[in-house]
DNA sequence: CTTCCGTCTTGACGACTGTCAAGAAATCTC
DNA sequence: GAGATTTCTTGACAGTCGTCAAGACGGAAG
């Protein structure tokens, strides 16, 4: 009875196997989505038998919890650098329409899993904490952004965090459900809206800051 | 073989007969969503038995295709009314937040169920021909409401119909979860929200139109 | 080497699923 | 009324699921 509780060896070894499983996870279930991802197959696309999952997780819902959560956690942090780089405003926006494209070119699957979850969290309470948790996280990130974008400027949001979050997120959905079925030019579309959009969401700058 | 094909008695009451089931479907699947509603579940909310299905219908696919389709051929006539009889701005920006609460608080299951199915057709092929059209759909419902709102006001839509969509499509997703996890004040927030954002969506109105 | 313990595989269990066939019930036709 | 046809119920089928128990493997400790 080694599983979660008392633990000898290096601890540290039973977490970073725990991310190893949620990663070759994350293939299956940001493929096959939330509903249709067994177990069986999730292991038969990883280096681990179907049985191993019930040593580091308690069941398959703290397995994909663990696994989005992770994935998200470091998800948020995407656009901290172009936040503390940018010097003008035109800069930050370019930057971040650009990521916004190269993540939804690159991770599109953990997108995908990550609506899927936020939509099966109105049906299943279990996943209601997680959801709001990261939609959480989602506001603040483009918060960050906003408010930035607009000291830049030298102008303040034009909205709260929750209409901005709601509004990009929109917008980004629209891009991913393009980007999955193949859709042409919805990557240029996307960053060219967002350097279009990123002026109506904060106030008219002043002309002279100093 | 009476099913799909050749039909003697009234076909009409074949296609009553389809409507009313998956009206009593809509129940269970609005609440379970897409994946978790089995056929027997369905049917045990309803006056049918759970064999009946595959009488009126291919399979379940057919079924929740069909009822979702259904459902939201006429949800996208909802604002036909308003936009029909406003004689100002105004008066079509506030009906139309209105009918967003009203339907936000009467249809939620409805909601719910769309969203899982479009969510889910990111995953499964079968379901992107229908989750597609209703996007359709609905991208053209809101531009009847903002293209008729830049008329009365003299002015011209400033996005174009896909990004207006995304964005009321956004803002009302979020809205839904708020209902679904009972969060307060939910409802006014939109209703404010609509009728400040509204304004911003169209180019600056000409001061005398005459 | 033997012993022990953390790690993992295998195989099985019961529950649940969509589907369908066989026949009962209801309705219509004459 | 009888007979035919549409409509529906019931029960079973094969398959899949999450879960777990029994034991195999591996390396470290003695």
């Amino acid at each position: 009875m080694p599983g979660p509780a008392g633990r000898k060896p290096p601890a540290d070894k039973y977490d970073e196997r725990r991310r190893a499983l949620a990663e070759s996870a994350l293939l299956t279930l940001g493929e096959l989505g939330y509903a249709k991802a067994s177990l069986r197959e999730i292991a038969n696309n990883s280096e681990f038998s179907h049985g191993v999952v019930h040593y580091y997780f308690e069941d398959k819902h703290e397995l994909i919890v663990y696994c989005v959560r992770e994935q998200k956690s470091v998800c948020v942090r995407r656009y901290d650098g172009v936040v503390a780089d940018s010097t003008t405003p035109d800069e930050l926006a370019a930057g971040f329409a650009d990521k916004l494209v190269e993540t939804l070119t690159n991770d599109a699957a953990m997108h995908r899993l990550w609506y899927d979850v936020r939509t099966q969290s109105m049906f299943e309470d279990r996943l209601r904490e997680v959801a709001a948790e990261i939609d959480g996280w989602l506001e603040d990130m483009i918060w960050r952004i906003v408010s930035r974008y607009a000291e830049l400027a030298g102008a303040e949001p034009a909205m709260p965090p929750s209409v901005l979050y709601a509004i990009l997120d929109g917008l980004f959905q629209q891009a991913l459900i393009g980007v999955t079925v193949g859709r042409e030019g919805v990557l240029d579309e996307l960053r060219a809206l967002v350097n279009a959009l990123m002026p109506t969401m904060i106030t008219a700058p002043v002309a002279a800051p100093a």
